[in-house]
DNA sequence: TTGTGTTTTATTGCCTCC
DNA sequence: GGAGGCAATAAAACACAA
């Protein structure tokens, strides 16, 4: 397109609704933004004239529209929205394919009255406006299962005080009757006391969920060495037998957070070599490969690049926080960080 | 009316693919 | 090298509260 006369839809008026732009030589203007439609590297854009200092109204009634001298007035101005009509077919047919071939962005464009530049702009304005949408959904499903998550901890935390103070005491029963009695009478009753304290450590076994992935050998270095401290801040007697892991509790949960976090973001996170949002479910419809949103739950095939992030901050954050469980507070805070950043 | 925040339309520069 | 995609950004259009 040259400059000169271009073609327009009146906003207001209808897809059919034409208006007439006298577009002088047009000169981009400096920077992004700016009215209007120019030359780019052979592409056709909309130069507008700038300054009639005459504002139409948006919606203008179409008996106004048709007037010439409305048009000649009037018109040249800044940049103008499109009808709703218009709007509607675009979403329409972003929703069938949120890319445009060029046959379809051409018939788009003259069914619209529009320059195939503008469909293709529009096109990729919305795929980013789909694609921030698409974040915030993200974020808000990876806030409930961290939420979910977080509770559960809770709980099992009070479990686990609970238990602990169930196999002191015990522990302080058994060492007293030992003291005072001696002899084999306080080697029954402690024989006698025993097996609830083993009847606590494996019904707590039972809770913790083993580790499913192969861990990583640092982590796996790291876990026992927590296991040790555990052991060894808890064995105040009877052979350290009544250690409870609260780590080991812990890591069962980062692993289910893992998991969750990671069937959670799958749907955007770039994966691969490919940093094409599509292959993490964008686009509002899966148009065969590489095309358009993916449900929820077949993102298993794609889930190498896009569950890496995921899984390996959640893994790191609950492998160097399950000592610091007592302050629940700078974990919340920590982890608010991880998902902002 | 005006100031301010949000949305929409469009440009620019860079990147990738063919 | 050209075409097309994306991120970043500008600026007009719009919404809305004070």
């Amino acid at each position: 397109m040259e400059s000169g006369r271009l073609i327009f839809n009146a906003p207001g008026s209808g897809a059919g609704q034409m208006l007439f732009l006298d577009c002088g030589a047009a000169g981009g203007p400096g920077g992004g933004g700016g009215g209007g439609l120019f030359h780019r590297g052979g592409r056709p854009m909309l130069g507008l004239e700038e300054g009639r200092g005459v504002k139409r109204p948006f919606f203008t009634s179409p008996d106004e529209l048709l007037e010439e001298e409305y048009y000649d007035e009037q018109l040249p101005e800044k940049k103008r929205r499109l009808t709703p009509e218009q709007v509607h077919l675009l979403e329409r047919s972003f929703e069938e394919e949120n890319k445009l071939e060029p046959e379809r962005k051409t018939e788009l464009a003259r069914k619209l009255g529009l320059q195939p530049r503008q469909v293709a702009v529009w096109f990729q304005n919305r795929r980013a406006r789909w694609k921030t949408k698409q974040l915030e959904r993200d974020f808000d499903r990876l806030k409930a299962s961290f939420d979910a998550l977080r509770a559960d901890h809770d709980v099992i935390l009070q479990d686990n005080h609970r238990l602990r103070s169930q196999v002191v005491s015990l522990t302080e029963k058994l060492q007293e009757k030992e003291a005072t009695e001696g002899g084999a009478s306080a080697a029954t009753d402690a024989a006698a006391a025993l097996p609830a304290v083993d009847d606590v450590k494996a019904s707590l076994a039972d809770d913790v969920e083993e580790p499913t992935e192969p861990a990583a050998e640092e982590e796996e270095a790291a876990f026992e060495v927590q296991q040790v401290k555990s052991e060894d801040r808890l064995s105040t007697g009877s052979g350290g037998s009544a250690v409870v892991d609260t780590d080991a509790l812990l890591y069962g949960a980062g692993c289910r957070f893992a998991a969750a976090v990671d069937s959670s973001v799958e749907s955007y996170f770039p994966g691969g070599e490919d940093h094409h949002y599509h292959d993490c479910g964008m686009g509002p419809v899966n148009h065969g490969a590489g095309g358009g949103i993916q449900s929820d739950d077949d993102g298993a095939g794609s889930d190498e690049g896009c569950s890496y992030y995921a899984e390996e901050e959640a893994a790191a954050f609950f492998a160097g926080h399950t000592h610091h469980h007592a302050d629940d507070d700078e974990d919340a805070g920590q982890i608010s960080w991880w998902m902002w950043n």
